[in-house]
DNA sequence: ATAATTTTGAAAATGAATTTCATTTCCTTG
DNA sequence: CAAGGAAATGAAATTCATTTTCAAAATTAT
């Protein structure tokens, strides 16, 4: 009924920062490589501006970012290029509650849970490593073998609550 | 491109078990009432069905319990039944990793998180005050006003643990 | 260069969720 | 106990993000 998304919701993102993208860029070609995939113009690009990203952005916007500079790339191969690299660990995928799949730069950092404004639609990342011991405590009562877990909160943040 | 799901995934879900319901649905009832709307057979049906389940089901496996003794009873009503249910209180909405819609019966309890288990589809209930506390704490520092939360443990129940 | 294989991109398909609309049912009020 | 106005029903259609298909183009190894 409908080639793809036609934009919608999904409010704030964060845009490009400074940041050392070449050794990443390295892990994706070895990843492309060792898998027997092709290096293409189309993955650096994309791969490259998915890596200047702060925070969280889905496919869809990914692609309009993508494709101001480059309109003859497609949203397909944009979301493609987004499973490869959550396949080869450059990328984690999330979905909150509006259920759109979001991915952001997978930094070797420790595992956060997020903060969800519901309303400017900011994402915010906090690590606590109490809860996480409490949830090992809680999974061992049940003999539960945890493999992951989310926890996300979601309300106003400082900025939504000051300008109420 | 279709009219309603087909029927795909969704592994367990607690069936029937004995709960006294008068209450609730005299809780529906008064909803309805007040809301301007109409008590209907179906949603009696539909709802005594309902507060039977324990656990997690989706709208589509409701749909099929309710249709095996009621075949006039379409989906669209089951599924606009629990939208109804939802804003009553009597129903809570859950959506985990499957990304489908599940309902649980809300029987005034505190809220719980859950552990879902990605082997048999197993979903379980738990509640910590002190992961609460400590969520509160988090939300504190950021000057966050939370609304509502949710916290997800994934990985092997304890049956799937000892059958590997 | 050539061949073999993968990638690309537009369009189509998918699947759960939601809406539409003609008909039926419910609930007053007379 | 009608009758009429409002809401509910159910089948089909629509929506929308996501995923797949397929013919043409690009990449890599030979």
């Amino acid at each position: 009924m409908q080639g793809r998304p036609k934009g919608r919701k999904s409010p704030l993102q964060g845009s490009s920062a400074s940041h050392s993208i070449s050794g990443e860029k390295e892990r994706l070609r070895l990843f492309i490589k060792k898998a027997g995939l092709k290096s293409t113009r189309q993955r650096d690009i994309i791969a490259t501006e998915f890596l200047k990203t702060i925070g969280h952005i889905t496919a869809e916007d990914l692609y309009k970012k993508v494709n101001r500079k480059h309109k003859e790339i497609g949203f397909t191969t944009v979301y493609r290029t987004m499973k490869l690299l959550s396949k080869c660990g450059l990328a984690s995928e999330r979905v909150f509650a509006d259920n759109l799949t979001r991915y952001e730069p997978a930094r070797g950092e420790e595992h956060h849970d997020h903060l969800i404004c519901i309303g400017c639609g900011e994402i915010t990342e906090f690590e606590n490593p109490k809860i996480e011991r409490l949830q090992g405590e809680v999974a061992k009562e049940f003999g539960f073998n945890t493999i992951s877990h989310k926890m996300e909160l979601y309300g106003y943040c400082r900025r939504c609550v000051e300008n109420a």
